[in-house]
This record gives structure tokens, sequence and C-alpha cells, in this order.
DNA sequence: TCTCTCACTTC
DNA sequence: TGAAGTGAGAG
């Protein structure tokens, strides 16, 4: 399907002007850089073809290396991008004649990330920052050879909830914590030709996971307050942090633009990987994923089963602990049925987690131990049952960087309005109920958008909550309500802008967390070439405030139940273009990077908006907050789930900045299904499926890689207590090795 | 839940 | 050789 949309693209250019700002985008975003107003800095040329540096008058010259300087000094490499990169003559820039681009991206080890997604990811958060695994690794094609291209990656959370995991299954346990401050992690190689983006793969293994809140790997940027593109602060850093227990999904952006000073007012494509969701822990929760971690893992390979690690002594330990054990149990009782069967549990612990047993590798071990995928099966089918119990066969423990490609799960591509959010996890995991696979479907969800027509920038519109009907109004929604906006879509993209989509979520407490909601960009130390701008994010908070304020006056009032009843109102005739109040809410804090949900709220707005927007939206809706009625998150829930639909609300035309992201707004509403409805409605439903969606991902599992923990052989209740004995009783012989040999339990 | 240390690994 | 990335496990 494919929505028509008003390209703000200038023709002849790269870089799409800000919708509200259309002639003046290059000026005002380096007046940001600049820290200067609009009408006080001398214009800008900009080249036609927009891939030219910018040309700054001389009396620029000195403020930017000045800035630059002090951001240096704040500890900012800048080694890869001096300032005189920002700085050539126009005059040596020639036009070039832009060739038409149609970028698609590929997920690298998908079936991996396939694996992992079944079981529920999670991704070990620390103070120091760790690495994601799988490393989030990309293939991208369609680019234009000549032209540069900036690539991103950022992480958002995936929904308003804050997680647990019980009964070996995750699940709801409540609305999220105050959303960490966001950041986007521009790729090292950035700007590069598209020629180069497209010889490899490109990789962010270096950006890391973090729970600390004073991490000083990232640094803000502040705009001045009134500033219609970039407003308030925006963050850079090398870490992104999150929160923990928390589910998030990483997102990909590519950037035609050849100089990160023009990320502001460039086209963002997103593409949302759905199977790249995860939940953050500080420590993994599910033996499942470890296992799967340390199968996968070069660096964990001291804790696999085969080999010489510490772990496989453990176990061995363990193993000959727990044989020295049962054999006395034995003695003991004697033989029955009841000790069989516990023997037949033991067995599949063993066999599968001890090399002793068997020295083959865990793959071997998987097929040595059929109860392995048994117990997993079982488990699954408890926890939700639905999903192949054991597609093993099916999946592959490969890194393969083809797969994505082969599979036909062709990227997805789709302007932000296609409210194709399809991609979102959620959608797919609702779709995964109905057909497992689905879920996993290569497609990717790329939403690209160029730019709102000003009118639909202002046009009011009115958004209504979430409903149960959501799906049907998200059709609807995205088909028709934005029906000036174009939407790309594969054919692969189709489905999954038919997934249900999760509402969008404030973070709940954003009033507090202001200076972090600001929508960070991460960069990396050596890509940053800005200005001085960075500043201390109370500096650039302050005059944000005012700038939101304008537009949000709707959505302080809206709650869930509103946007609830608003978008069942809404659901069937989503398609009236009217729904803006409610994107502009989602478009703010999309762009703030609040609670931008991948599904709903993201792609409606944030994936086609102008980086410069989204900056500003998310500066300015971050900084001013908690005083905008619009943004005014204290008086409302935290994470409001968004549904397509708004409350209608009045925007002025001074939120220009807000009013952009209505357009998107549609196409969060309609990717919304009846799940996003439910979670709109009712958030205890929402945490019920959640927890199932992720338990039925996981459960459905039968890796390569097999699970050892005993948890994972319930042959019978008794077995299993038996075993928990035996582990009890073994541990405290671990603790104690040598005591343990000598002394028996 | 989280933090820290440890032994182990890769690069 | 050492820096850095791992999960385990204790606290």
């Amino acid at each position: 399907m494919s929505l028509s949309m008003r390209d703000p693209v200038i023709p002849g250019t790269s870089m799409a002007y800000h919708p509200f700002l259309p002639h003046r985008a290059p000026d005002f975003a380096m007046s940001a850089v600049l820290g200067h107003q609009p009408p006080f800095l001398p214009a800008l040329t900009l080249p036609p073809n927009g891939a030219a540096a910018l040309s700054l008058p001389g009396a620029l010259a000195k403020p930017i290396m000045d800035q630059l300087v002090g951001a240096a000094e704040t500890g900012i490499p800048f080694s890869s991008l001096g300032p005189q990169a920002h700085l050539r003559p126009l005059k040596t820039m020639e036009p070039e004649e832009e060739v038409e681009d149609d970028p698609k991206v590929h997920l690298e080890a998908k079936e991996l990330w396939d694996q992992f997604h079944k079981r529920g990811t999670e991704m070990v958060i620390t103070k120091s920052g760790r690495r994601m695994f799988p490393p989030f690794k990309v293939r991208c094609s369609g680019l234009d050879k000549k032209a540069k291209y900036i690539l991103l990656m950022d992480i958002i959370a995936a929904d308003d909830c804050r997680y647990k995991f019980h009964n070996s299954r995750w699940m709801v346990a409540g609305k999220a914590d105050p959303e960490m401050p966001k950041r986007m992690y521009i790729h090292p190689d950035s700007p590069a030709t598209g020629e180069q983006w497209m010889s490899k793969v490109v990789t962010f293994h270096k950006l890391k996971l973090t729970n600390n809140i004073s991490d000083k790997h990232g640094f803000t940027l502040a705009f001045p307050r009134d500033h219609a593109t970039w407003q308030g602060n925006y963050s850079f850093g090398t870490q992104t942090i999150l929160n923990s227990m928390h589910k998030y999904q990483p997102r990909f952006h590519i950037v035609r633009a050849n100089d990160i000073l023009k990320l502001p007012y460039s086209t963002f494509r997103t593409y949302l990987f759905p199977e790249t969701e995860f939940i953050a822990v500080t420590a993994y929760q599910n033996d499942k994923i470890t296992q799967l971690k340390i199968d996968n893992n070069p660096f964990a390979k001291g804790f696999r089963d085969t080999g010489n690690g510490r772990r496989e002594k453990r176990k061995q330990l363990t193993l000959q602990s727990m044989r020295v054990f049962d054999d006395r149990h034995r003695k003991e009782n004697g033989t029955s049925d009841e000790s069989s069967s516990e023997q037949a549990a033991f067995n599949c612990f063993a066999q599968s987690s001890s090399p002793a047993v068997s020295t083959v590798g865990t793959s071997n071990l998987k097929d040595l131990c059929p109860s392995e995928g048994e117990s997993d099966a079982e488990a699954e089918s408890k926890e939700e049952p639905g999903p192949e119990a054991c597609d093993a066969a099916k999946i592959s423990t490969t890194t393969s960087e083809e797969p994505s490609r082969d599979k036909g799960s062709p990227a997805v591509k789709a302007h932000l309005f296609a409210a194709e959010p399809g991609g979102r996890p959620r959608d797919s995991g609702r779709l995964g109920k109905a057909s497992p696979d689905s879920r996993h479907s290569p497609a990717t969800i790329s939403s690209s958008t160029r730019g709102l027509g000003a009118e639909e920038r202002r046009s009011p519109g009115r958004e209504g909550a979430a409903t149960a009907k959501a799906e049907e109004a998200r059709a609807l929604a995205g088909k028709d309500a934005f029906a000036p906006l174009t939407v790309q879509t594969d054919a692969a993209a189709a489905h999954l802008g038919q997934g249900p989509l999760p509402g969008l979520g404030f973070a709940p407490g954003l009033a507090g967390q202001q200076f972090f909601n600001g929508h960070p960009l991460f960069l990396h130390p050596g890509q940053f070439a800005m200005g001085g701008a960075f500043s201390s994010m109370a500096a650039g908070m302050g005059p944000l405030l005012a700038t939101v304020s304008g537009a949000s006056t709707g959505v302080s009032g809206l709650d869930s139940t509103a946007m609830a009843s608003a978008a069942a109102a809404q659901g069937l005739s989503g398609a009236s273009a009217a729904a803006l109040p409610f994107h502009l809410q989602q478009h703010v804090l999309a762009s703030q990077g609040l609670a931008m949900s991948p599904f709903g709220s993201l792609f409606p707005y944030p994936y086609t908006y102008m980086a410069a927007a989204a900056a500003a939206s998310s500066a300015a809706a971050s900084s001013s907050v908690h005083r905008h009625p619009f943004l005014n998150l204290n008086s409302m829930r935290p994470r409001l789930r968004y549904s397509p639909y708004s409350i209608p609300m009045p925007v002025p035309d001074s939120s220009s900045l807000l009013t952009t992201a209505l357009p998107s707004m549609a196409v969060a509403a309609g990717p919304l299904d009846g799940k996003a409805a439910a979670l709109a409605a009712s958030p205890a439903s929402v945490a019920v499926d959640s927890g199932s969606e992720l338990n039925s991902r996981s459960s459905t599992l039968s890796s390569s890689s097999v699970s050892l923990s005993p948890k994972l052989c319930p042959e019978k209740e008794a077995a299993t207590s038996e075993l928990q004995s035996i582990q009890r009783l073994v541990s405290g012989l671990e603790a104690k090795p040598d005591r343990s040999r000598s002394a028996s339990p």
C-alpha cells in the first residue's frame, strides 16, 4: 500500500526541509548549533544537492570554532571531524545530480536474533556499560553510491510497562519507571558514501547499554528555547541509558547527509526490526537466554559446557556430587517408580548440563537430550499454547549474515505515516500468536518521511485513544487518514503495518527527568563535530519550555481512558485526517524519545520527521514537559498509550514543531491492534498480554542451543523436587569443593 | 534487584 | 601482553 504524501524535500536536494520552515531549515539548524536566533544568523547557503558542506560566513566561522573548542574542553573528542569539515567554502562544492535512492536494510544474523526473540531477549546493562548481544548489524542496499549518509541507531522504550520474570516468564509488573535520557548513537564511520555503507555490514557493536544515569559518556547540546527546529537539550553519547526490567526496541536510521550538522534538517529513514526487541536486565533472568548468550558470544566461551572453562569444571564437579548424592539416596530409599522418574529427570539435567555425561557441543547435547526440547515445549505450552513446541529444526544458530535477505524479509519501507508500525514487536507478537512465524518475519520496517506538508502540520486533528478495535482503526487511519503522505511499503512490509501496534506511552517520570527527556543523540566521539552548543542540560531546558507550551494544551488532559474511548470512536473512522492532537502528543513524545513506542508512536512521525524537528520537539517536550500543559506529564499518566486518535485539541501555529508530528501520528494509530487497544483501555490486561506474548515467543523456541538448566526437564514434580534438593546440596558442595569431596551430603 | 569481583575469553 | 568483554556468584 502506499500513501502519497507531499514530500517536503526540495527537488534537487537530498535534505528535507523542516515542514514549518521549509526554506530556512539550514539557517535554523545552524543557528541552533550556534545558539543564535534565526533572525540574527547570517544566511547560510546550502547547495542544491544537499550533499555539499555548509558554507559559513566568516563571521560565523569563529563562533563555531570557539564552540568546537569549548566542546573539546568538555572532553568530547573531535578527532575525526575537524571544524573545518563544516566550514568548507561553498564555492568548492559543486551541485551534483541527486540520484534517487531507495534504501533497504537487512538485519544481519537474523536467525540468531530470532532465537533470542523467541525466548524474550534480555540485554544486560551495567554501570560501566555492556554491549548488546547479539550485536546489532545491518546490511544496507539501495543507497546512492555517491551520496553520503549518516547511519544512526537508538533504543526506545517498546512500551510503558515494567516487567518481572516470574514463573519462567516475563510478566508485566506495573508501569514503567521514568524514562531515561534518550540517546542516539551515530555510527563511527559516518558520514560515508552509500557505496561504502553498502560494501560492508554496518555494525553497532560499540554501543553500550547502561543503567547509570550519571553516565559520562554522553554530552548534551543546548539550543535556544525559541528555536523553531532545535530546542532544549539534545544529548549525545556512546552509551544508551536504559531502565532495568523494561522492554526496548532498537531502531536504525539512515540519513542522507554529508555532515552531522545537517541532521537536524535531513530526512530520517527509520527501520525497526521487531526481533531485536529486548528487555534490559542487570542480571539474566531467563536461563535460556543465558545459555544462548553463552553458546553464541565468544567472550562467554568460558562458560560453555563444551570446553575447558570453569563452567564445565564446575558442572563436572556438580554432577559428580549429584551422582554421589543420588547413589546414596537410592541406597537409602531403594529403587522405585518414583526414583525412576527422578532418575529420568536427573538424567535429563545431567545430560544436558554436564559435559561429563556428554562431551559433545551444545547442539549435540540437544540432540542427545530430547527431553530438553520437550521440557521447553511443555513449559512453553503451559505458558502459552500456540507456537510449535519445538522448532529447533527450523532454528539455526548460525549468525550468518545472509538470512535476512534471503529469507525475503525485505525491509519494509514505509513512510512514517504508513502507520505500519507493523514492525512493532508487539504487533508481531500478536501476529505471532495467530501465526508464530509471522513474528519472525524478516520484514523490517523502515519508515522514511521526508517531511510533512505545512498544511498537514498545522491541521488540527483529533486523536482517539487506542481501542479494542485499534486494528481496524489502524488500517483505516494508516491508509486514509494521512493520504497526503506517501508510504512506501514492500510486500513484506504489509504485514508489519497491519500488526498490532502498542500505543505509545509517556514516561511517568518525565517531569522529573526533563533533562533526560531531550532526545539525545549518541554521537560517536570521533564524529561529533557540532560546535560548542554543548552545554549543561539545564541550560538548554529553560528555553524549551516556552516553545512546547503552545502546542501542548491538549495532551495534559489525556488519560488512558480518554484515549481509549477516543480511539474507539475513531477506530473506524480513523481515516479522518483530523486526528492531530493526539499525534502532536505522540509527536512530541516521540521526538523527545520520551515514550516513543516503536510501534505506535514511532512510525507515525518520528520516522519520517526531520531530525531537527524531532530533536527540537523532543528537547522541547522533555524540557518543558513539566510546564507545558501539552507536555505536562505529571498531570497525566507517566506513559500514555497512544492511540492513533487523539483528543481534539487546539494546536497553535506557534507550536509548529508539534504539529509536524501530527501526520505521523496517523501512522501510529493505524497499527494499533486489539492488544494495543486493550493496553490503552486496560493496563492490567496489557500486562498479561505482554507477559504472555513474551512467553509465547520464548516458548516457541527450540534453539539449537540446548538449555541446560534442570528446570527445563521437569519430567515429574517429584523428580524436580528431588533434583532441587540435590542441587541445594550440591551448591553447598560447590561452595566448598574440598569439603564436599571429603564429606558426603 | 543490583553491584561488585572473579575467572575466563577474545582481540 | 594487556585491554576489554563475558556470565557466575556472593553480598
